[in-house]
DNA sequence: CGCTTATGTTAGGCATGTTAACAAACAAAA
DNA sequence: TTTTGTTTGTTAACATGCCTAACATAAGCG
C-alpha cells in the first residue's frame, strides 16, 4: 500500500516511464506491432499522449519505427515494435529427457534456438540437466549477434516443484542441484517455475486455452501435474505445491489406507500398461508395446484396447471431477502422452459432470513445444516489468 | 482496460472522488475511527491532500468528526469515521436451521441483529428460508432509525451453490426460491454468497486466518464444504463450485467407481455416528448419542471414542491432504460442529504433510456467527464500491 | 488542383498530486 | 506565566500527466 497513490518520482529511483508508455510498450511486447493509432484507440489515449509516450520510449530505444501502414484513405501511419534496447530474453525448458532453449524478443520474435536430447531420461532434476543447461546457454550466448540488444531475463522451465524464496522450504525441492554446473548472470533476473505451469500458461497465451482467465491444464503421461490458472493468474501455492495433484489422497474408500504419490503410480503410464498387459488375452492379437500403441490400437477400433482407454479415461474422469469439486475451472486442458489423445474427450468431461460439475475439456495441441514457450511468456514478462520499473536504467546491460 | 488510463471525468458519469479521497474513505471504513496524520502515514498522504480528501468526504456526509486525539505532544488531531451518508447494510444468514440478521454501518458498528430459529431443519433452501428472511427483514426495517443512513446494500448467505449471473447455471442452483416470498428492495445492491464461503471471509478478517491472502477454511459437519481464498480473493469456480469437496470422487480406489457426493455422506456427521455406533461394544459403557458425545467421550480420553475420533480425524486428513495437493494453501482453518474439535488438530496436519504437502491446521473460533460476519463484510465492500464508484449520488437511497 | 480524410504536433487547460511556508494549538520546560 | 519545540492543519506555488482544440502534414480521389 505504501506509495502507491504518491504521484512524485520517487527520489531514491530513476525517474521512470509514465503510465502511458508503459501501456504503449506492454502492448506492443503483448500484441506485436501496431500503429499509433491503434494503440492509441486499445487503451483509450490521446494523439497528443501517444505522440508523448512513443517519445519517451523512442528516445529509450524501447520501440522503433518498422515501417508504415497505409489505410483506405488519409496520410499513413507510423509502425512500430519492440526496439532494440528492449533487448531479448533466454527460455530454456530443462526437461527430464530434452533440454529446449529460446531465445527470443520480448515480443516473441525468435532469436535462436537449440535443443539437445539428453542420453539418458531422468525422472528427477539433477546434475547431467545442469550441465545441459550450462552448455546449451554457453552455445547460445556464442551465438549473440549486437542487433539482439541486451539480454533481460533468463527462464527455465524444471521438472519439478519450485519454491519462491519467502515461501515455503526450499531445501526440499532439489532446485539449487540446476546450478551445480549452470552459473547463471549476476545482475539478471532468473526465472524458475515448474514445466507443468509453463504449459499451462502456454496454453493461455497460443493454445487451446487462449484469453481463458481460470482453467487447469492438466498432464498425463508417465507422471501427472497440474498447472492452475485462476483469475488469469497462476496459483503456485504456499510451498509450490498447487497442481501437484499426484499426491492426491488415494486409495480413498473405507477401510484403505491412502498412501503419497500413490494416484501418480496408478494412473501413470507404466502401471496403466501393467494393468493392460496383464490383461490382455491370446485371442486379441499382439499386446501393444506402449501407450501409444495401445491408443492406437483403440483408435483403431480394437475392442480389448478400446475397453482399457475407456477405462483409463473414466479413472481419469474421476481426477478431473476432483480438481473440479475444489477449484471449479470451468474448463480444463488435456496434455501429456496419454492426455492428449482424442479418445479421452467424451468420457472425461461426462464423469467429471456426473460425479461433480459441468466442466469444459479440451486436448492440448501445442505438443513438446508449449513448456518452453511457457517459461518464454514468463520471461519476457519479467522482464518487461523491470524495463518498467526502472525505465531509465539501460547501459549497464549485458551485450 | 478502455479507459482504464484516462484522467478525465467520463461524461456520462456524475463527478466521482478523487483517488485520494476514496483510499482515506477505504481505511476509514477498514480500520475503524483515525486521524488525519494516521491515514496519511498510512496511505502516503500530504498533509494538503488529506486535506482536500476529507473536505470532499465531508461535504457528501462521508465522514464525520468524532472526537479528538492528543499525542504525547503537539496540537490534537481531529478523529473522524464513517459518516452518515456513509449508510449502512443488512447482512441475512439464511441458514438451514436459524436466520440471522445483522444491520450495521460500513465500518462494522452494529445497529441492530436478530436471530430467527426455524421450526425444523432444512437441508436445502426452500419456502420456508424465504419467508424467514423475508419476516426478519421486515422485522429489521421496522426498527430502522434515520441516524443509521441510508441502506446501501443487502448481502445474504445461502446454504447453497451461488451462481453469478454470467457464468454457469443458475437455473441448476435453485438460487431463485430465495424470492418466492422475499422481495429485495430494487435499486440496491444485493449480494449473495455461498455460507461457506462467507464463513472463510470471516476468518480472514475477524478470525483465526486474519491478515492471511491464501487459506481454505474446511467444514466439516453434517455436510462437507470448503471456502477457498487465494490471494486475497475467494475462489468461485465457473458454476459457483469451487470449494464443493463434498464432490470429491469418493470412493477412488482400483476396481472401485465413484459416485457423486459419496465423500459428503461417508464424513458426514451421521454416517460418522453411525459407524461408530455399529461397532460400539457392550463393555464401552453408554454409547454417544451424538457426535458432540463423541467427542466428549473422547476428551475425557474413553478409549474407544478416542479411536474413533482418530480413525475420523484420518480420513480428514486425507481429504485436506487432496486439497492440499490440488492448491496447497498453506493454512487450512478448520470448522463446523465436528472441524472445530482440538482432537482433530495433531492428526490432520500429520497426516496432510504425510500424504501431500505441509500445511497449518488452526480450529475455526467463531462459531455460529462466521457466517454473517462474512456476509456483512461482503455486503460492506459491495456498498463501499458503489459509493466510490458514484460518489455524487447521495439524494435517492432510501431512508 | 483542391477536397476529404487520417495522422501527428503545438498550445492551453485541468485534475490531482506535490513541497514550502505559515498559522494554530498544545505539553513541557524555564 | 512565559517561552519553546512539536504536531496539526491551511495556503500558495508548482509539477505531472493527461485532456481538448486547433493547426500542420500527408495521403487518395474526383
Amino acid at each position: 500500500m505504501k506509495a502507491a497513490l504518491s504521484n512524485h518520482p520517487s527520489p531514491a529511483l530513476r525517474p521512470s516511464l509514465t503510465a502511458s508508455a508503459q501501456a504503449v510498450f506492454r502492448t506492443l511486447v503483448a500484441d506485436g506491432p501496431a500503429t499509433r493509432p491503434q494503440i492509441g484507440a486499445l487503451l483509450d489515449l490521446s494523439r497528443p499522449t501517444m505522440s508523448a509516450a512513443m517519445g519517451e520510449l523512442e528516445r529509450l530505444g524501447f520501440v522503433e519505427k518498422v515501417g508504415e501502414s497505409q489505410g483506405s484513405l488519409g496520410r499513413k501511419a507510423a509502425l512500430y515494435r519492440a526496439g532494440h534496447e528492449a533487448g531479448h530474453v533466454v527460455a530454456v525448458d530443462a526437461g527430464s529427457t530434452h533440454v529446449r532453449l529460446r531465445v527470443s524478443t520480448l515480443d516473441r520474435r525468435l532469436l535462436h534456438s537449440r535443443t539437445y536430447r539428453l542420453p539418458s531420461n531422468h525422472k528427477v532434476m539433477d546434475e547431467e540437466i545442469s550441465l545441459a543447461v550450462a552448455e546449451e546457454f554457453e552455445a547460445a550466448n556464442a551465438e549473440r549477434e549486437p542487433a539482439w540488444g541486451p539480454l533481460r531475463a533468463i527462464g527455465i522451465a524444471l521438472p519439478a516443484r519450485v519454491v519462491r524464496p519467502g515461501s515455503g522450504d526450499t531445501a526440499s525441492t532439489r532446485q539449487d542441484r540446476l546450478f551445480t554446473h549452470f552459473t547463471p548472470p549476476p545482475d539478471l533476473p532468473l526465472i524458475l517455475e515448474n514445466n507443468v505451469n509453463c504449459a499451462a500458461v502456454a496454453e493461455r497465451f497460443y493454445g487451446v486455452a487462449r484469453g481463458e482467465e481460470d482453467f487447469a491444464y492438466i498432464q498425463i503421461g508417465l507422471k501427472l501435474g497440474m498447472g492452475l490458472m485462476l483469475g488469469g493468474r497462476l496459483v503456485r501455492g504456499r510451498n509450490g505445491a498447487a497442481g501437484e495433484i499426484g499426491h492426491i489422497a488415494f486409495p480413498l474408500a473405507p477401510g484403505l489406507s491412502p498412501a503419497a504419490g500413490e494416484i501418480e503410480t496408478y494412473l501413470g503410464t507404466e502401471a496403466l500398461m501393467e494393468r493392460v498387459l496383464g490383461a490382455w488375452s491370446e485371442d486379441a492379437g499382439a499386446a501393444p508395446a506402449d501407450a501409444s500403441e495401445l491408443f492406437a490400437l483403440a483408435a483403431a477400433g480394437h475392442v480389448q484396447a478400446l475397453d482399457a482407454v475407456r477405462r483409463h479415461a473414466e479413472d481419469i474422469g474421476a481426477l478431473v471431477a476432483t480438481c473440479v469439486a475444489v477449484v471449479d475451472p470451468g474448463l480444463v486442458v488435456l496434455g501429456g502422452g496419454v492426455g492428449t489423445s482424442p479418445l479421452l474427450l467424451p468420457t472425461v468431461p461426462e464423469l467429471a459432470a456426473r460425479l461433480s460439475y459441468p466442466v469444459t475439456v479440451r486436448s492440448s495441441t501445442l505438443g513438446s513445444d508449449a513448456t518452453v514457450l511457457g517459461i518464454e511468456r514468463l520471461a519476457a514478462e519479467q522482464a518487461m516489468e523491470g524495463l518498467m520499473s526502472d525505465g531509465a536504467r539501460t547501459e549497464n546491460s549485458s551485450h
